[in-house]
DNA sequence: AGCACGATGCTCT
DNA sequence: GAGCATCGTGCTT
């Protein structure tokens, strides 16, 4: 099985951001870390879109920080918060419009011991907790998901069915103004996903 | 099982 | 100087 074919290319990131955070559903993140490779089946993603989008970071437009996002679809955007937190996210849309999908957890299945190793045993729901477990932090902004070279992407997984998605608000917009506090732009597979089958038999895949 | 809160530092006004 | 696209702990039900 050669892992380059697989890799998402650029025009998938091109489609319209809401679509790409609902295909990255099932989508596998690869992360080679001292030479190991780790991966995990994305489980939950939010999109932020455009300067019109109150919830978006390039909401009063653009910053340093927020620059990869004006970027070419297909790199990483990866910013730091809340004192200690690195957060990961797929750049999307056309060159010139900021917009980026926030890969909230994945479920590991590749370098499964290194991930717990890191996680000290803890669980990968979370975007902080994404970073920490891959080992991602600001050296990684602006990198190319498409490239391989980059020891970061996304592969093509297993597609996940329309009635396994549910979409919801997105996470922690506390002082962002309607619509945008409410409107469904979170996505996550349903617990009884298939895709979630035989994973250490945890009761618990999605919180 | 569900809050409340402290940690901790970068970014932008 | 305020505000974070959060996490883990600890305390309360």
């Amino acid at each position: 099985m050669n892992s380059v074919v697989n890799i998402l290319p650029r025009h998938f990131y091109t489609q319209p951001t809401l679509q790409v955070a609902r295909d990255l559903l099932g989508a596998r993140l690869v992360r080679v870390l001292d030479g190991v490779r780790l991966a995990g089946i994305i489980v939950e993603a939010e999109a932020y879109i455009g300067e019109e989008d109150q919830g978006c970071h390039a909401r009063s437009g653009r910053t340093r920080r927020n620059a990869v996002m004006y970027g070419p679809p297909g790199h990483a955007y990866v910013y730091f918060t809340y004192g200690m937190h690195w957060m990961l996210n797929a750049v999307t849309e056309r060159e010139g419009f900021p917009a980026a999908v926030l890969l909230r957890a994945i479920v590991p299945i590749e370098g499964v011991d290194v991930i717990s190793a890191r996680r000290q045993g803890r669980d990968t729901l979370g975007p902080a907790k994404i970073t920490r477990a891959l080992g991602i932090d600001g050296a990684q902004n602006g990198l190319d998901l498409c490239a391989q070279d980059s020891g970061l992407w996304i592969e093509a997984g297993e597609p996940v069915p329309d009635g396994a998605v549910i979409s919801g608000p997105r996470v922690g917009l506390f002082t962002v103004p309607e619509p945008w506090k409410s409107i469904p732009w979170r996505f996550r597979t349903s617990p009884p996903s298939p895709l979630l089958e035989g994973e250490g038999g945890n009761k618990k895949m999605i919180k």
